[in-house]
Formats: structure tokens, C-alpha cells, sequence
DNA sequence: GCATCCTATTCCGTAAATGGAATATATCAA
DNA sequence: TTGATATATTCCATTTACGGAATAGGATGC
């Protein structure tokens, strides 16, 4: 059951490699966006590949899409990515303080308190 | 041909929506850590489906293991993220500017590109 | 009309992740 | 030792994503 579901939501769109690699070259050109033979020929990728990806990260609402004669330009849509540099942002407290106080404070605390686990509210110490 | 590896890389693991439910939980609980047994009670999952989301996430260094006695206290371990989030900060650009004024000036460039066929007016009737 | 270019979509085989259940391992307690 | 608790691991079935190849669709040019 429960299977990932690709086409819902953004970190599953960025999980696969290829597909950030296609952000990354779409983010390298400018508004007008890159076509998609363009990007065939950055990425070293079969043109099916490509054309895929792509609907998956406009799926997700990660590019969006200008057609122009017989080529369609896809630009980055930064809303998408935008969320999950906010979620990632939640856990910045993780990564700013350094990681051996963090430890020391963690033990410490392992050491002198009864366990963690009296009350069900979380509790948040900082320093 | 080309799967993708939920053990290598943070952005695959943080994929799966149940293992970011992990890591939050987590970011709850001080610097001690929070037991299976309390995270099982919290996410309401069957235990080895959460012993086995914390293996994944340990796997790619996204969460740090001490064992006390006959539990092992999961914690955050803020360097995996930090990457996603730093990849994120690359396209900052897309969302720190308006959309609006991206969008005039994707057009002004598709204008005077040397794509052939643009003489007219740029079309606006889809997204 | 027809041919050509650009892109999307379908079909298909394979590899892999997920969850459930049962089981294994490890630690403590009596 | 036996038993209970805490967690990890294995086996299994299902579902899904991925890539490749071929094909379809749509716009342009002749």
C-alpha cells in the first residue's frame, strides 16, 4: 500500500537526480526559459526523457510552461521549490548551533533526567 | 536501468511524506533525543514500519542514533538537511523577485531573441 | 496538399520502495 | 535462568517509477 506518489507534491518531484538537473539548467537561462530541445541537448538525455521530467515538475507546479511556434519554454517557477526550502529552514537550529554542544547538552541531559517521555507536550531547551 | 536509491542521497529519503513526519517529530524533542517507542506512540505507525523509516533516514545521515539502555535515542542531524536546503537557496532568485516583472521581462527577451516568427505581439492566453 | 521540426504520449519490461506480519536480537528485571 | 521490554530485520505482496522505443500530435514551411 502506500506507495509515493510522484506527481503530488514537490519533494517527491526533486527527489529523482535527473530532475534536478533539470531545474538546474532551466535555472541557468533566462526568463524566457529554455526550450525543450535545448535542454535535450544541455542534459545528454533522450528527448522522451526529457519531455517527461518535465511534465512531472509541472505537475508538481515546480516549471511552468510558455509555448512559442512550434518550441514550449519552461522556466523555473520558484513557488514550489520555495516550500521546500521553508521546510528545510524549519530545522536550521539543527545546523547552526554546533553539532558538539549540541551532543554534550544532549548527554548531559540523558544522564540526569529520569526519561524524556513524561509528558506528551515536546519540550524545546535552547541555549 | 537507473532507480533511484532512497539510501544515497537526503532528497530521496525526505521524499517519502511519512519520513518527513519523522524528522519533524523529532525536531520536537530536545538534544537528548526522542526513543522509538515515543516517536511510535506519537506518529501512530506500526513500530517496524518506524524503525524501518529511521534506518533509511540514518542511512543518508539525516538523523544520529545513541543507545541508552534497551532504546535508542533518534536525533535530528542537521548536515543532510542543510543540504536540501541549500540547494533550495539556489533558486531563491525565482521567488525573491516578482513574478510579474520576471514574467514582462521574459517576454521582452523572447521578443528579441533570433527565434524566427515572434514579430507579433507575444501571446498571453495560456500559462 | 505534403514534409519537417519540436514535443508529448503510449506501451512495455524491469527494478525498487512500501507496509504488514512474523521473527530475531538485545537489554533489563526478578 | 526465565520473562518482559525495546528495537531491528526478514519475508512477502503490491504498487510504482523509470527508461527505451515507437508513435502521436501540433506547428511551420514549401
Amino acid at each position: 500500500m502506500a506507495r509515493r506518489t510522484v506527481s503530488s507534491d514537490p519533494f517527491e518531484a526533486i527527489a529523482q537526480p535527473k530532475r534536478r538537473q533539470v531545474l538546474e539548467t532551466l535555472a541557468r537561462y533566462p526568463g524566457a526559459g529554455c526550450p525543450v530541445n535545448e535542454l535535450v541537448v544541455s542534459l545528454g538525455l533522450p528527448q522522451p526523457v526529457v519531455s517527461k521530467h518535465l511534465a512531472v515538475l509541472k505537475g508538481v507546479g515546480l516549471v511552468s510552461l510558455e509555448k512559442r511556434g512550434r518550441q514550449r519554454f519552461y522556466r523555473v517557477n520558484g513557488e514550489g521549490i520555495r516550500a521546500v526550502h521553508e521546510w528545510a529552514a524549519r530545522f536550521e537550529r539543527f545546523w547552526t548551533h554546533q553539532l558538539t554542544s549540541i551532543k554534550e547538552r544532549a548527554e548531559r541531559r540523558a544522564r540526569d533526567l529520569p526519561t524524556p517521555n513524561t509528558s506528551e507536550e515536546p519540550r524545546r531547551d535552547h541555549d
